[in-house]
DNA sequence: CGAAAAAACTAACGTACGTACGTTTATATA
DNA sequence: TATATAAACGTACGTACGTTAGTTTTTTCG
């Protein structure tokens, strides 16, 4: 009779999870040792070797995990609304804004530990990461087809798009002075409108 | 006699603060050996002492150098332009960006290995992060009172600004189809006009 | 040239790393 | 209850780390 994993196996490999994100997070990947992961979970450094097989596997699992879930929400998201350019577009930023904030600790892993992939894991993630920015690139695509959007290059401007809406992980704060709706809102208007000029026939 | 650094040294300086831009922005500076930083330079590990005072002393001076540089640059590029909240904001973009795909790295490790700066050496840079993001701020702000802009919140559409610019960091390749003149003006529209909207009154 | 200082070298320090090993404890099913 | 196995333990391995000490070579300058 098999036995895949117990329970108390399965609140400790997501422990280990947990604080690995934690303490890459903090300290960068390289700079945490086994020794401070095992003791975060509250275990021996070699017991963590019963759940994960090396260290750079937990990394490499933490970011295909992580791209997934980026993934399967975001088709979620933009299959919820209208099938119109501008909607998918809000749809996208709105998902995209809430769960950078959701996951800062993921995201900023998932963008700024790719160097400490091995080659074969980093070529994996990175077609992940193209995977993402091809939704929204289709979706200005679409926007431009039907009319809705005039945009000279779609793919630099996804680019662009997409390090403004992750930007807001670097200052966030749950207790700050914006709730998650505004800034929302705050970006979406930035996205469709320009950060700056008046332009009144087009404002919301 | 006396001798602060002969020119043989000062090469040596030089080189080590330029092999540990390229091996802290490759490897990161926790995963950044100093054998290896010795063996980049030529020299032996223990001959590195005689240019810097530690690791992370290192790390320190050349985030603080490229800080430094960055201010007075960007103090220079603005006073270049006439007095006008648009000119400004146009200058600061190209001066931004232009700076920013000329280093890289250093804009990089400034910006991603803060972590690893002990914490007044932390706050030093910190305080210099804010000095340049009041630059745009101030830029922005002007705009508004002379009735150029329509912003609701400059803090954060600076801080999104520069998230938009800072990202093309990310992506350039000097050999790529647009030339740093194309990009400048792309982001400047992305800036100036929105992203993706229809505004035919305000495009220049 | 010759003195002095800078800057290189070799060797070693003590510490901490990722990981492997063999063993023990806890627990879920037959 | 017996058995299989997950999951913990403690110890040790070989390596590499940042840094220091002492010595030798190179460069500068009166």
């Amino acid at each position: 009779m098999e036995r895949i994993a117990g329970p108390k196996g399965l609140r400790t490999a997501a422990a280990i999870r947990r604080a690995g994100l934690k303490l890459i997070y903090r300290h960068g990947f390289g700079a945490m040792s086994l020794r401070d992961l095992a003791s975060e979970v509250g275990i021996q450094a070699s017991s963590l070797y019963n759940h994960i097989r090396t260290k750079q596997d937990l990394l490499f699992d933490l970011i295909r995990e992580h791209m997934d879930a980026l993934l399967a929400q975001t088709d979620a998201a933009l299959a919820a609304v209208p099938d119109t350019a501008t909607e998918r577009l809000r749809a996208f930023i709105r998902h995209h804004i809430v769960y950078h904030l959701e996951k800062k600790q993921d995201v900023f892993i998932a963008n700024f530990e790719l160097r400490s992939l091995e080659p074969q894991h980093y070529a994996t993630i990175v077609a992940m990461r193209r995977a993402y920015e091809s939704k929204l690139i289709a979706v200005l695509d679409s926007g431009v087809a039907e009319g809705a959007f005039d945009i000279r290059d779609t793919r630099i401007t996804a680019y662009s798009i997409l390090a403004m809406l992750t930007g807001v992980c670097t200052w966030y704060k749950p207790e700050g002075r914006l709730t998650k709706s505004e800034i929302v809102e705050l970006h979406t208007n930035l996205v469709l409108h320009g950060c700056v000029a008046h332009c009144d026939d087009a404002r919301s």
